[in-house]
Parts: structure tokens; sequence; C-alpha cells
DNA sequence: CTAGGGTTAG
């Protein structure tokens, strides 16, 4: 395009002066008086009407732009392309793609807008669709906005290929290709690629040690940030946040020292730095002495006082933030949430005047960890945009409150689901023990072609304990190996409790052994195992293995090792442990340890013992400590102590069957008749039926239910069945499980 | 007056 130079003759350089000064005021934010210079002129152009565009669209106020654009006598080409640009940072992508299927002509420019308008919503395919259409393709421009667009959805390959297509590449294209490796934590491959340019900026370097920092490795970081020729601001800001992240405080102020101009990010840093370390008055002396404040340097002391459980504090300063925005809201409504106070969360939710998705979500999780998912469901009705975020935030909130039905219903209507939907469907069918549902979900995952992670192992497999489908879990860990979570200790600990639940104990050492380094939970989860199979000395083996190595039990270990001494009748171990525990740990026994202990000694036909031990324990025994006793009677015939369990059971569990059938059958044996008819009585005026609970839930007619009260034998084949049926196979190249859908129907 | 790569607060 030619530019023709007017004469500057008296109001055309007077124009082009103003048109400037417009754009000027509109980038250092002076919004009002933009407008007032744009008003006062006498004789706009259509360089003036677009400049004017530019900076409200520039300063979020998009209807304003779009009100000029209206309005405007003439449009040329520049003036659409200006408005879509607007759209596109304002992330109206609808707007955007009507004005350039409705405008006269295009030019290079407006296809590069509406590309990158595209690539920065994340609808890269859209955007791909646009590309290929695109007549002229040497300008580097739009092929560096889709790679950069790839890499920020993690399709780095596809990235790379475009980058090995391109025909004209220069430094950005570079940069952005070495981006995509650095931002996705592939150091690795972003190493050789730096190595391979030939030309590098400070953006390079600053993305390397960017990369560095995001895979915690701050020594590369900083080698990387030493060699760079001129670090600027955002070279010393990357690595002192890396500092300040990953808590080393004491570098990050080194670095804060030394960095030759501070800018305001530095000072905020500075203050999320201090506060993650709960150093709250070193953060709070930067605050009170930084040159100048924005809302990130209050948000951020509002959310450090916060993280450090200084909900008061916190509110202080949010009543004396200058402007108020929804970031700085948002952290007041998750402090109030954490610490249950959801009125006080409801308040400030009330007063924030432009909500955004996290605000919204945040309130609505707040209602669901109260329960009251009611009111979570209707804040859900009145959210305008919702996210993906808010549906699982939902099913999540119904899982934890037991209400499965409901969540299967809300899953089933959401049209886009992600890991995170899955995830809390399958974890929630876990949690309110419907583990058949569970593996099906997980079944169907895989068949949609999507990856499970840790936590979807982890449930696969407790699910698998829990039904005691060792063929199942077996192939759980074959794509467990394959996947590359082989030592992450969430999956390994479930491994752990799967095969000793499924009674493959030694398998479960195995798996304990070949974990490099394993945590408390796996120590406890071997002990209980084996205290679980019935092999109390070996627990007791790994529980002296634990002791040598200097590892310290906690209250779950002991409940295992005392339960297998219980089991395997060491009685004098199981007590020398107990004292053990509360003398030499100094771990306070809570309710399951009493149990362990009565069951201890009733089952060694040490009743009147037992007895007296519940009657001296400093909490009160509730159903775990008298079901023990009450078990023990019944093995050791004794119907006077056994009676008086049960009554007390019947206080806790008034509507448990096996109760009142064990009372009634010790009554039988000692051949109180008349006392086994007045439990009978009991039960009826009770209406304790024996309607067992429907252990799982029908999904689409596809499965039979199947109830408690099966005989374990019946349960146990159908189970099976059902499992053989459902075969997990593992692609080599890929560990999406690929797996045939349940077939139940074999009747 | 309109386009592409890097940094901070949730």
């Amino acid at each position: 395009m030619k530019r023709i130079l007017k004469p500057m003759s008296g109001n055309g350089s007077l124009v082009f002066k103003q048109n400037t000064r417009i754009t000027q005021l509109g980038k250092s934010g002076r919004i009002q008086e933009a407008i007032q210079t744009f008003k006062n002129m006498s004789n706009k152009n259509t360089v003036s009407w677009n400049s004017m565009i530019s900076v409200y669209a520039k300063n979020g106020k998009i209807n304003d732009a779009r009100h000029l654009f209206d309005e405007m006598p003439q449009k040329n080409l520049v003036s659409w392309n200006t408005m879509i640009s607007g759209y596109s940072h304002n992330d109206q992508v609808h707007e955007a793609a009507k004005l350039f299927d409705e405008m006269p002509q295009r030019d290079n420019f407006t296809w590069t807008l509406m590309i990158t308008c595209y690539t920065r919503n994340g609808e890269l395919d859209k955007a791909k669709c646009l590309f290929d259409m695109l007549p002229d393709k040497q300008d580097p421009v739009c092929w560096n906005a889709l790679i950069s667009g790839y890499a920020k959805c993690q399709r780095v390959e596809e990235a790379r290929r475009l980058f090995d297509e391109m025909p004209v590449k220069n430094l950005v294209s570079w940069n952005s290709m070495l981006a995509a490796y650095t931002q996705n934590e592939l150091m690795d491959m972003g190493l050789k690629f730096f190595v391979q340019m030939e030309d590098k900026d400070v953006v390079s370097w600053n993305l390397m040690v960017h990369g560095f920092v995001q895979v915690a490795d701050l020594e590369s970081a900083s080698l990387f940030f030493n060699r760079i020729p001129n670090p600027n601001v955002v070279s010393w800001v990357t690595l002192l946040s890396g500092y300040a992240k990953t808590g080393k405080i004491e570098e990050a102020k080194r670095i804060f020292e030394e960095m030759p101009e501070k800018n305001i990010i530095s000072w905020n840093a500075m203050i999320t730095g201090y506060m993650q370390n709960s150093q709250i008055n070193d953060a709070l002396k930067i605050f009170k002495g930084m040159p100048e404040k924005n809302s990130a340097s209050w948000t951020a002391m509002i959310n450090g006082y916060v993280r450090n459980g200084k909900l008061e504090k916190a509110r202080e300063l949010l009543e004396q933030m200058p402007s108020r925005n929804v970031t700085a809201q948002t952290s007041m409504i998750s402090g109030y949430v954490q610490n249950m106070r959801i009125d006080d969360a409801r308040q400030i939710f009330d007063q924030v005047g432009s909500r955004d998705a996290v605000c919204w979500n945040t309130m609505i999780g707040g209602y669901a960890q109260c329960g009251e998912m009611s009111e979570a469901i209707r804040l859900f009705k009145q959210m305008p945009r919702k996210n993906l975020v808010a549906w699982n935030t939902l099913i999540a909130g119904f899982a934890q409150s037991g209400q499965m039905d409901k969540a299967i219903e809300i899953f089933e209507e959401m049209k886009d689901k992600n890991l995170v939907s899955w995830n809390s469907m399958i974890s929630g069918f876990t949690q309110n023990g419907l583990f058949l549902n569970a593996l099906q979900y997980f079944v169907a995952m895989g068949k949609q072609g999507r990856k499970p992670d840790q936590s979807t192992f982890a449930c696969g497999l407790i699910a698998c304990a829990n039904l005691a489908a060792l063929p199942i879990g077996k192939k759980i860990q074959n794509l467990i190996l394959k996947s590359g979570y082989g030592q992450d200790l969430y999956v390994t600990n479930a491994l752990i409790s799967m095969y000793s639940k499924c009674g493959r104990i030694s398998k479960a050492e195995q798996v304990f052994r070949d974990t490099e380094t394993v945590d408390i939970v796996s120590w406890n989860s071997l002990i209980s195992g084996y205290a679980l199979n019935g092999y109390g000395k070996e627990a007791v083996r790994i529980f002296e293995e634990m002791e040598v190595k200097g590892i310290c039990p906690d209250q779950v270990t002991f409940v295992g090792v005392l339960s297998a001494c219980s089991h395997a009748g060491l009685i004098d171990r199981g007590i020398k442990l107990f004292k053990l525990m509360t003398e030499t740990y100094s771990i306070d026994p809570v309710e399951e340890h009493y149990a362990c202990m009565v069951d201890l000694l009733g089952r060694a036909g040490k009743l009147e013992e037992a007895y007296k031990f519940v009657n001296e324990m400093p909490v009160r025994a509730n159903a775990g400590t008298w079901g023990a006793l009450l078990g023990a009677c019944r093995m050791h015939r004794n119907a006077d102590i056994g009676k008086i369990a049960a009554e007390k059971l019947f206080k806790y569990e008034p509507h448990k069957t096996s109760n009142y059938v064990l009372l009634s059958n010790i009554h039988a044996e000692a051949g109180r008749w008349n006392e086994v008819e007045r439990v009978r009585t009991l039960m009826k005026e009770r209406k304790v039926e024996k309607q067992p609970g429907c252990s799982w839930i029908e999904v689409k007619n596809r499965i039979r239910p199947f109830f408690s009260d099966d005989s374990a034998e019946t349960r146990t084949t159908e189970v099976c069945e059902a499992l053989t049926l459902l075969t997990l196979h593992a692609r080599s190249t890929d560990f999406v499980p690929d797996i045939e859908p349940f077939q139940l129907d074999h009747g």
C-alpha cells in the first residue's frame, strides 16, 4: 500500500498530531483524556475514528468501540480490522468471526487477525482451517501464531510440523517453537533446539530460564541466566519468581537486591515469595515500602494472608483496597470457604461487581463443600457462561454428599468432559462404595480414548481391591507400567492394598519392594495387608523392619499391627505394642485401637478382661468396640457379656441385622429360648429387615444390580464373569485402555 | 489506526 503524504499545511498536520495523541493517551490508560481529545476535534478523519475505536477496545470497552464503529461516517479496511482485533482482545470470537464474514474486502492483515483470534481462544482447528484458505503463505506471522497456539494446547508435535514446513522463518518463529518445548516441560528437546538456533535474543534466553524454573531446576535456570548477554527486567523477574515460588526466599531476595532496575512485578513477586514462606512481616514491609502498587500487589497481600490463615487481616486489606477487583475478592471468598465460613464468603460474593468464572466456581464449590447442594445448583443456574470447572465442581459436590445418581445426571448432561470430570465420577463411585460403577466408568473412559492419570488408576485399583477383582487389578497394573505412573506413590499404595485385599500378600510386598521411595502409607498398607490375610507374625516383622529403619509409626500403623496380633492370637505382643504406642510414641489411642485390644483379649477368651478394658477406656466405646466384644462372646459362648454388648450395639446400630442375629445365636447356643424369642420380637418392633443396600447404580440398563445379601460365593462368581468379559488391553505405543463394554446380560 | 514470541497477582 502506498502512503500519499499530504503537504503539512495547517489542519492536516494538526489532525495527524491529535490522532497520535489519542493513541498515546490510550496506551497509558488515560482513556477519559483520549475521549475528550477525540470529541474536541473539529475535523476528524477516518484514522481518528479508528484510533478511538482501538483505544476503547484495548481498554476493555468493546461496546463503546462497536458504537463508534457503527456511527462513523466512512469505514475503511483498517476500521474493520481494528474492530476484529478489538473483539479478539476481548475474547469475543463469535463477534469477530461475524465481522470477518460480513466485511466487503479483506487483506493479509484481516486473515492474520482472525487466525490469531482463534489461536488465542484455543480454537486451533478453526484457525488451521482458515490458515489453509489463506492466499499468501509467505508471511511468517500467521505461521508463528499457529505454532504458539498449538504449543499452548500441548500439541507440540503439530507445532513442530508447522515449523518444519514454513517457507520463511524469522527469530519469532524460532522463539515460538522454543516456547513450545519450554512451556511444556520438555527441557531436553528445548535445550537441543536452543543450541541449534543461530540467532538468539533475550526472549530466547528468558524462555530457557523460565523453562528450567517450571521444572524446578533452579540450578540450570541460574546457570542460563548468568550467561544472558543483556538480561532485561523480564530475565531478572523470571529467575526471582522461580526462587520465590520454590521457597528459596533468601536467593530471591539476593536477586531482588542485585537487579539493576526493579519493576512492579518484581516487588509483587517478592510479596508472594515471603507470604509463601509465612514471612508475613517481611511481605508487609515490601508492600508498604514499594514505590507504587497495583491491584496485583494488593491481591498478593490478601492472598498471602488467606494462605496463612489470617482471614481478618485479609479482610481488612480488602476493605482498604482502592479499586477492589474480582481476583482479590475471589481470594477472600476462597479463604472463607476453606474455613467453612460460607455466609462471610457469600457476603463478599454478593459485592463483586463483575464476576468471572473463577469467582463463580469458588462460591459454588464453597456451597458444595458445605453439603448445600441445592444452593450450589441455584448459583450454577445463575452463572452466565458456565465453564467445565463449574460442571466438575457440581459433580464433585454431589459425589461428596453421596448423591451419585445426581452426579450421573450432571455428567450425562455435559457436552464437553475432561479428565477431571471422569476422575470425579470414578472417585465418587469408589468413595460411595459403588465399585462396579467405578470400573464401568474406568472402562468407558478408555473406550473414548481418554488417558487415565494417577488418580484414575488409583481409584480403579481401589475398586478392584474392594471387589476382590484380581484379574482386572493385574490388567490395570500392566497399564500403569506402560503409563509411566509406576513410581507414583498414590498409585503404588493403591496397588499394595489391591493385592493384599485380593489375598496376594506376597505380590503386595513385591510392589512395596519395587517402589523406590515409599512413605508411611505404603508401610501401613503392607502391615494391615498382612494383618488382613491372617499373617500376624509377618505384620509384626514388617513393623520391626520399620522401627529398625527409623521410620516413625503413626496411629494407622498401630491399628494394623494390633489387629494383626489379635488375628494371630499374639496376646502378649499386642499388649506390649499397645504400651509402646502410648508410652514410647505418645500416640493417643483412638476408638480403633481399643477395638483391636478388645478383639485381642476377647479372641483369647479373656472376656472378663476385655469387658473390664472397655469400661476403663478413657473414650466412650462405640460400635466397633462393642462389636468386637460381641463377636468374641459368640466365639466363646458367653451369653452374659454378649447380652450387654448387644444391648449397647442396638443403640448405635439399631438397624444392623447381623447384631441381632449374633445375639440370637448366642442365646440359642446357651439354650435360652425365651431370650431368642425376645430378640426376634425386638427385630419386628424395630422393623429390622434383611433389606440389603443396593451395591451399585444401574446405568442405562446395562448392568444388573446385585445385592449385599447375595452369598459371597455368588457374588464372586458374578463379578468374575463380568470382569472376564471386560478385557483390558493396552496398546504398546499408547496406554489408553481399549476395552470391551460391560455386558452382563448372560442370563 | 490493525498482526506473531517471553515475565507477575486467582
